[in-house]
DNA sequence: AGCACGCCGACT
DNA sequence: GTCGGCGTGCTC
């Protein structure tokens, strides 16, 4: 881009002021306006340029868009000129304003909304001379080449890397723990920048922080051509790492779903890892899943040879239908690389076990036996706390949290109540606050519990060297910094803990080398929750928990030892459990499927929610019902069906109310088409004031559960 | 969303 | 007599 000459900050030059730009700036899609402005400037300036340009009283950061503004934008005359252009940058290549464009229509959002946001927050605040220096500090960057040699692929992989290569389609690269789709990613990466010296990849991961091994792994392959993006990074950190990913000098990006927006003028290659996690999902802003939008970047860049693979050893539902339709490639790794035996499923009826027993005989008979040998236990319990509820046995109250629809939970270590929605925290009274009654009873089991009762019931347990049987908890509250749960999981590689209670967070691909069981203490309760994704959640995080067990195929030989994945349940003729003994996703997915499809559920049906956030519930559910009104007439209505407005499962959190309307369509186009005019008659009817007490709004497109 | 302007309660 | 609560309104 040319150097310009500074544009006059006041006055039109003479004849006709220069040109119209049309400029992104950061505004949600209020009333008429959509985020697109139009600003005076001398010359043309290619579209994807980065201007700061006013708006009302600020001077803001802006993005020169490609097409001419809709509406009825003022006489050129009357236009403000833009006031900087950031010429220390190439503009934004056009494919990322394609993507933001297409988010932003696609999830009803303003395009000055997405594109801000899709920026690091640091550059907004930035002016050309702040630029300029930032730019200069790091002008030393040279890009690396690529530093620890790849060992060679598996056949498998191989094949895998070359169907990657091949695909004409995103690649669904399916298979267990273990089987190597990392490798696969890598090796698939290398081939992309060993053929283009310029070529970026992407690769997408659920959350950086619980992972660092495949951080580590990815820098010793591609050395400092790495950078990562995510939230856990300093502003000044986001901005380094864009920057050169802008500029061309990171050749990969490694990050969680934000990262899907990172400019990268020679992206060739999408990795999305473990790419059922709901985390790819955001829940905020635009409510955009990274996941799809990786999909769709990929497709824009098709005919430069962008290629998507997404992995998953247990892929969203939607994501297998697609590889059966065959919109994706299914490409599939055969079993573990170590020959190590999958673990064995063995169900406890909890219905034929003594009343109240936390865990079942034979599952602590169990434990012990594996302790006593020198191997390790995990226990899988989705509950923090001690207790989830504390209640009076006379008369019946509960620890209700005053601001939401939940219970206190009971922290024993800490001796208070806390609400896991709204961080609401209170003493343990000494006596039932309703009758006085001072023998308050914890129901129910968290992770604190069990940890206690395995400390009591392993007393004097000795391990083969004599020393004392350790129990270990992690979650939230024991890992509350990423210091402490690195800490956490090193006590638990170097063996010092034998037994570790966790909630879901340990089944994230970490490498415990002589875990030998897995136990899911209750998880009954997704079984039948009232979020229908549930189920398929739940057969993901036990295939995964369970491999967490036998890694180690030297260790097991050596101990002689079957890896098993222990599950305790009241239903154990559930057909999940039958699927989960064969590790047979195919099996599960296809049942899960054919469910779908006979309740018209996604992925037979396209979705979306109206959410409401009101101070009571009655207003919250009166501007759902008169939004649902709005769609009379309206394109698609014939197709979409709306649901009556219902308050959420969590009603209350943190003092507002919360209700939502259900959209679903078997046609996208439908839904969309309604969505899309929808959207601009309920910003005009918030504006006219039948809204009292509605705090906000939203439309969550393919929502994930509710 | 910001950031104003704009009218009604407890403080220097 | 002011600081400040957040209710409408506007942003090329």
């Amino acid at each position: 881009m040319p150097e310009s000459p500074c544009p006059s900050p006041r006055e039109p030059s003479a004849a006709g002021g220069g040109v119209v730009l049309t400029v992104v700036v950061p505004m949600p899609a209020h009333g008429g306006l959509d985020a697109r402005l139009s600003y005076r400037h001398p010359h043309p300036l290619p579209s994807g340029t980065l201007v700061r340009v006013p708006l009302g009283r600020r001077t803001v950061l802006g993005v020169v868009w490609p097409e001419a503004p809709d509406g009825e934008a003022p006489a050129r005359e009357a236009l403000r000129p833009v006031q900087e252009v950031l010429t220390a940058l190439p503009p934004l290549p056009d494919e990322w304003c394609a993507l933001v464009a297409f988010a932003a229509r696609y999830y009803q959002r303003s395009l000055g909304e997405v594109a801000l946001a899709a920026l690091p927050p640091a550059l907004r605040a930035l002016d050309a001379a702040g630029l300029q220096r930032r730019l200069a500090r790091r002008a030393d960057m040279t890009p690396a080449a690529p530093t620890a040699p790849a060992p060679s692929p598996t056949p498998d992989q191989q094949a895998a890397v070359q169907a990657v290569a091949e695909a004409d389609r995103p690649v669904l690269l399916f298979g267990a723990t273990g089987s190597g789709k990392t490798e696969v990613y890598l090796q698939a990466a290398a081939q992309v920048l060993a053929r283009d010296a310029r070529a970026q990849v992407l690769m997408l991961v659920p959350e950086i922080n619980l992972t660092p091994q495949l951080e580590a792994r990815v820098r010793e392959r591609f050395g400092a051509a790495v950078v990562t993006l995510h939230s856990g990074l300093t502003p000044a950190q986001r901005l380094r790492h864009w920057l050169a990913a802008h500029l061309g000098q990171a050749r990969v990006v490694l990050g969680t779903r934000t990262a899907v927006w990172t400019s990268l003028p020679r992206l060739r290659l999408i990795v999305v890892d473990e790419e059922h996690d709901p985390s790819y999902k955001s829940q905020e802003g635009a409510r955009y899943s990274a996941r799809d939008l990786a999909v769709y970047r990929a497709h824009l860049l098709a005919a430069q040879g962008c290629r998507v693979v997404l992995g998953s050893a247990t892929p969203a539902l939607e994501s297998w239908h697609a590889a059966l339709q065959g919109r994706y490639r299914l490409v599939e790794l055969s079993d573990r690389i170590g020959g190590a035996a999958r673990p064995a499923l063995r169900l406890l009826d909890m219905r034929t076990q003594p009343r109240g027993a936390l865990l079942a005989p034979a599952l602590l008979e169990a434990i012990q036996a594996r302790v006593a040998r020198g191997e390790q236990a995990l226990l899988l319990l989705n509950r923090r706390g001690y207790a989830p509820v504390l209640a009076c046995p006379d008369c019946g109250w509960t620890s209700g949290c005053p601001h939401c629809s939940a219970y206190l939970v009971f922290h024993k270590d800490e001796r208070r109540l806390r609400c896991h929605h709204c961080g609401h925290a209170a003493a343990v009274p000494r006596a039932c606050p309703d009758c006085g009654n001072v023998d308050l009873a914890p129901l129910g089991r968290g992770t604190q519990r069990l940890e206690e009762h395995l400390e009591q019931t392993l007393a004097g347990l000795r391990r083969p060297d004599g020393a004392p049987v350790r129990v270990g908890r992690l979650d939230a509250d024991s890992a509350r910094t990423p210091q402490q749960l690195q800490a956490l999981l090193g006590q638990v590689h170097r063996g010092e803990v034998d037994v570790l209670v966790g909630t879901q967070m340990v089944a994230k691909g970490h490498d415990f080398r002589r875990i030998t069981l897995v136990a899911a203490v209750n998880p009954d309760a997704a079984l039948f929750a009232s979020d229908w994704r549930a189920p398929e959640r739940l057969f993901a995080l036990l295939l995964q928990a369970g491999g967490r067990a036998g890694r180690d195929a030297t260790f097991m030989a050596a101990q002689g030892s079957r890896a098993e994945l222990w599950v305790q349940t009241a239903y154990p003729q559930h057909p999940l459990f039958a699927a989960l003994a064969r590790h047979d996703y195919p099996g599960f997915a296809a049942q899960q499927l054919e469910e779908r499809r006979a309740a018209g559920m996604p992925p037979f049906a396209h979705q979306a929610l109206l959410r409401a956030e009101a101070r009571t519930l009655e207003a919250a559910l009166a501007w759902l019902q008169l939004a649902a009104q709005q769609t009379d007439g309206l394109p698609g209505r014939a197709h979409v069906t709306l649901y009556a407005p219902v308050p959420m499962t969590m009603v209350r959190v943190a003092g507002v109310e919360r209700a939502q309307l259900l959209l679903e369509s078997a046609s996208r186009p439908a839904l969309q088409a309604l969505l899309a005019a929808w959207t601009p008659r309920l910003h005009a009817l918030r504006r006219a004031g039948p809204a009292r007490g509605l705090l906000r709004w939203a439309i969550d497109v393919d929502p994930l559960g509710y």
